[in-house]
DNA sequence: AGTTTTTTCTGACAGTGTCAGTTTTTACGA
DNA sequence: TCGTAAAAACTGACACTGTCAGAAAAAACT
């Protein structure tokens, strides 16, 4: 039973040696993750690679729901990173939008990893219920925060304020602005609907090609993706009163 | 081993009673995804249910993914169905374009079903692989078909031809014009790129809301889906030059 | 009615997550 | 330094999964 003494105390052999146990288990958990697919995670082969028993892992993790959380949480946390770090590239062509890049680095990540885009957009495992609160809330808010930036970078609150969606019904509108904030002052209703619409437009197209539903298209998406992201943006700007 | 003697011939006593038993473990498969989720679907759950032995299945079925192909078959018929008959309703409101209405009949199915949608889009089952030319292709481009007309009605080919999202590249330009026509004539390039931009759009939102992403919306994600679709569509015709 | 085909059964193997109980290893305090 | 207590590893087992072989029962066709 692993209680931590203090939260301020410094770290004691044991638990230094633990940490760095944990860790070895999610990295070998997460390479095989990445070599067979999230459905086939299993504690035994994970123990198995590592030259330990199946027990062995359990003084770690509580179950097998537990390691998966981890894993879930590392890779929203990397997908952020990748976002954020495209966001904040100096782009080759500065024609190209912030949030263009920002977009493709989302695409870029679920292209180069798909068994983890899965782990954290595909079919919950089995008999596995997410954390409603957790830390996965956390890297979706630094993504959304990210995303934010790059796509009403240039705007007045009183312009993202004033954007013309179709009229918001008031209890939606309400709701929209009781949201709690991402560390930002809250952004005005009609931009936040703007924003998850566009957010559901992106992801849409990534999922539909990592999970293999637009293979017909060949080599192409990454042009195709571009030229939606683009035509993405300009919309949006445009449901944005110029000053 | 059950051949079929001739496809012309009338089917004999046994090849109906084949045909029902067939029919019945499908339904309980069925009723099983939607009760334990896909990744719970268990064979030897199926036969539980049904009172016969696991090995009785293997004589309809050579193996799970077998079993689990004619699942995903039927929903994606389904769902194409329920999008045809959505896209063919009068609707209350003349002023909703029939696009509009389409989309949310994609959406109340997702809704309604989310497990049998996530066995469509989400992650593959453990080993499991989707014949890449089967039934399942004939459905989307049913869905395809359905969405075409919706999307550009009133519009002539030269209109859509002459359709202004970016400069397409020429070897994308290429592959689309080649891609199988699904009935109609082929679509003209650009037209083909706003249509599976605009399919991404509508599947990213109803995929993020059936695996729960977009939770903290409430009950709001029906109007916010309706805003989106018709902002959609405006953009779209927004691209296609009048007459 | 007899024969053949189809269907169903029992038994088994390798794999999974998880629980209990036992043993070894390891760090800490007297 | 050594005993002690805690942590971490082990072995064994249970219920579950998909799938293969071979035997037994059932049903249909000649």
């Amino acid at each position: 039973m692993p209680a931590v003494e203090h939260p301020t105390a410094p770290p004691t052999l044991r638990q230094r040696r633990r940490a760095v146990a944990t860790q070895e288990i999610v990295e070998a958990a997460e390479r095989h993750v990445v070599e067979h697919g999230p459905a086939a995670l299993s504690l035994r082969a994970v123990a198995r690679s590592l030259g330990m028993s199946v027990q062995a892992l359990y003084h770690y993790f509580p179950n097998r729901d537990a390691l998966v959380t981890v894993l879930i949480t590392q890779a929203y946390d990397d997908l952020a990173d990748a976002v954020q770090s495209a966001a904040d590239t100096v782009p080759d062509d500065p024609a190209v939008p912030r949030f263009v890049i920002a977009a493709e680095g989302y695409r870029s990540w679920a292209i180069a990893r798909p068994e983890l885009f899965q782990l954290l957009y595909g079919t919950p495992l089995r008999d596995y219920a997410a954390p409603s609160e957790g830390p996965t809330t956390r890297a979706m808010r630094r993504m959304s925060a990210v995303f934010r930036r790059v796509l009403f970078d240039g705007f007045t609150e009183a312009q993202l304020a004033a954007a013309d969606t179709r009229t918001l019904s008031s209890p939606l509108r309400a709701h929209l602005e009781a949201l709690p904030p991402d560390g930002a002052p809250a952004l005005p209703a009609p931009a936040t609907v703007l924003m998850l619409s566009g957010w559901g437009h992106m992801h849409g197209l990534v999922v539909l090609e990592v999970f293999g539903h637009t293979s017909f298209m060949g080599d192409h998406q990454a042009e195709i993706f571009h030229m939606a992201m683009r035509d993405l943006l300009t919309d949006i700007h445009r449901r944005i009163p110029a000053r």
